[in-house]
DNA sequence: GCATGGGCGTAGACCGTTCTACATAGCACC
DNA sequence: GGTGCTATGTAGAACGGTCTACGCCCATGC
């Protein structure tokens, strides 16, 4: 079966016979290693050029490096993750490193599995976004490969590095935005997740929120409301916020893309924002500037989040020890679904 | 470097060791092989549950295979995409398949660039979701792995399967639509593409758009704009179209995500959509629901694409040859951008 | 003239699996 | 008791790279 498919590739061996050299030259030249003359790089840069030969990352992977780089993505459906992943790609466009991207869903289980499989693949450096598994799984990773983490709180942390927003002052930020809009009422819609840690970006944002309140003077109207992942599940949640006899004066979204789905109930309720109710989202992504969702949000910049992770993550294969946490701050974009009330 | 992190691995020789056997017998296990009594399963078996022994697939890829199949995604922002992927997981959920996904941001060398990085890996198949490359690349590909396109039109192709969509009658569905509900002078915004190829989605539809606006009389009114993939480029587009002297009574999209800059131009010029213009898009994702897009959409089910695809790819894997070509029938469902004038 | 050392290239072990070819045991049958 | 067959387990050669250890050559210094 599919024995029509063994194209006798062509391997090192083959290079090494056509350029008249020995297999370990060739992989000196191929790793540009030191102690090769001028003379034999070219001679074997033409037999390569010739045979159109390309080294196996399979057989590499066995004893060196395969020059790719594992990421692990919690939900594509957040647009969020592509910026994360332009500023990964930006990263890596000079640099010898490709990226392979797996989807966990939102699963802890796929997660994990995720994680053993790019270990066993083996990748050179993994990059973690937004994972939802515990510090203990973490570390066990990152003793087996240089790893980065993206949206998850860990500033002790030795054996990796983080790069994360601040995620507390960017809630810090909408709160304060909204008072000074006249708002007091203020509603947190945040993640329902199984087994929280304070790690989670959402776990930060509501802790943030809260504190906000609490500044404000505003703890009597704390309400934070937890919803899980599906359209479904955010709609209803949505829907009981907007309909009930006490409806917030502002919804603040952990992310911009539930911040649409409650744009979408409050029309259909035949509720106007920001008049009847405010929104707010989270990350800023290219959706918010539509005039249809003109939606107010906090930029964390997905793009340098993705570059950075990327950039300490090549440092790290390339042996640095020490622990780097990169934050960035926060900045508060306002639109139209914030706008005072006139 | 790095020393620290060579944690002495557990190999298939340390399970051979632990259990009394051979390592041969604990590969057998491994791969539940024919020859294996049901005693010596169990001792190995045993063996692996308590050293956590992990099989690694770099080593196993040069011979057998890696249990992976690699998806080529052109463009992670297009959320239709995230429905493939979601078709694609659940087919693989009960096998022992893991996909692993390769990005290119729609540039035809990234693209190759993947293909070659994921054969070099190498993957027991390949997915391939709406690639630019010509048929010769994909034959040449197909030729070294199993693989599967979704979203490029290859009828006739023997060597890989094709999961597709009836772009044509997609768009076909549109114009009548759109003629039904009293537009004549209806407008295609379709993509523009370097060397664009037949076997492109944007081409069939093009396609599809000329034959129903024919069929309708209407062919003095066929009107292809294209415009790059970014925002920026999409919405100069859209501006364009809207602002000049000869609106089009109607723009139908390549893409939702396509059609939702159109309504925000729209809206930002002070536009009415439908009264003004009537607004259709492709792919029926998720967006197109929300209230303050409501926008008409064909649903292609990218769901039933990614699964049928996995599910190809698997039978290949497994040994067919004979070349299968899935279509699917578009369905179009009407929403208030594309409502009847009052 | 001879030891020294740096530059260059090579031989061959090694990585962790799979898989073919073969050894052995047990059993049925004559 | 010998023969043939099946069922089970094993030895060892692949797979295609990397990388260590070493040898050769030539220039240099004394």
């Amino acid at each position: 079966m599919a024995s029509s498919r063994t194209t006798d590739r062509t391997t090192i061996r083959t290079v090494a016979a056509d350029a008249g050299v020995s297999v370990a030259a060739v992989s000196k030249v191929l790793r540009n290693a030191y102690g090769v003359s001028d003379e034999l790089r070219a001679r074997v840069e033409t037999s390569i050029a010739r045979l159109g030969y390309r080294p196996r990352a399979a057989a590499r992977a066995m004893r060196g490096q395969t020059d790719t780089i594992g990421v692990l993505l919690a939900d594509i459906r957040n647009p969020f993750f592509s910026d994360i992943m332009d500023g990964v790609h930006s990263a890596l466009e000079r640099t010898k490193y490709q990226s392979l991207v797996g989807i966990s869903q939102s699963a802890l289980s796929i997660e994990l599995a995720l994680v053993d499989a790019m270990t066993d693949r083996p990748m050179d450096g993994l990059i973690l976004v937004a994972p939802r598994m515990v510090a203990a799984d973490v570390t066990v990773t990152a003793l087996r490969s240089p790893t980065v983490l993206i949206g998850h709180h860990e500033p002790q942390a030795t054996l990796f590095d983080t790069v994360n927003d601040n995620d507390r002052l960017g809630a810090q930020l909408v709160v304060e935005h909204l008072v000074a809009t006249g708002r007091s009422d203020i509603a947190f819609l945040s993640l329902e997740i199984d087994d929280p840690i304070n790690a989670l970006v959402t776990s930060q944002r509501e802790i943030g929120y809260r504190a906000a309140m609490a500044e404000n003077g505003l703890s009597a109207h704390v309400d934070i409301v937890r919803a899980g992942q599906s359209s479904r599940e955010t709609q209803a949640a949505a829907r009981r916020m907007l309909k009930s006899g006490e409806r917030p004066e502002a919804i603040f979204c952990w992310t911009d893309f539930v911040a649409l789905e409650v744009l979408s109930v409050a029309r259909e309720l035949g509720l106007s924002v920001p008049e009847d109710v405010a929104v707010v989202g989270y990350d800023n992504t290219s959706y918010c500037d539509l005039a249809q969702n003109d939606l107010t949000s906090v930029d964390q910049s997905g793009h340098t989040l993705g570059l950075q992770a990327a950039r300490l993550l090549i440092e790290r294969i390339k042996g640095r020890i020490s622990p780097e946490h990169f934050v960035v701050t926060p900045r508060l974009v306002a639109r139209g679904s914030s706008r005072p009330r006139t």
